[in-house]
DNA sequence: AACCTGACTTCGG
DNA sequence: TCCGAAGCCAGGT
């Protein structure tokens, strides 16, 4: 079941770490772009979440954006993506946010 | 084969 | 502290 992809290191470290993401955790785009080798890399993160998310089967659901919200908008997976991340045991405020202090993971920096 | 755009973040004024 | 502009890079058109 290897699904070798032509890419760069940047997008692989990027695909391996959404995968080691603990399941009842969440990580930011920045954190991971960041821990894969490039800190302004949060776009791509998006996009490998885009083409990835199915045919390697990432728990895409685990990534937020910085302030502790999902990015998607409602109705394009947001309610979904809320409802998956309860169901894990994360807990979301009166504002929809979630306590970052309290979830957040921060990745193993692969060296 | 180019150009546009995006589930973002960071930096500079 | 707030807001616009830049940075990053690959998929879709």
């Amino acid at each position: 079941m290897e699904s070798i992809v032509m890419t760069t290191p940047f997008t692989q470290n990027l695909i391996a770490l959404i995968k080691s993401i603990p399941k009842g955790c969440v990580c930011t785009y920045g954190t991971l772009s960041k821990a894969a080798g490039n800190p302004k890399g949060a776009r791509q993160v998006a996009r490998v979440l885009h083409t990835f998310s199915e045919k390697e089967n990432l728990p895409w659901h685990r990534v937020v954006n910085r302030e502790g919200k999902i990015s998607l908008k409602p109705h394009e997976g947001y309610e979904i993506q809320q409802q998956l991340l309860e169901t894990e045991g994360i807990i979301f405020d009166e504002n929809n946010t979630i306590d970052l202090k309290r979830f957040l993971w921060t990745p193993t920096l692969l060296l």
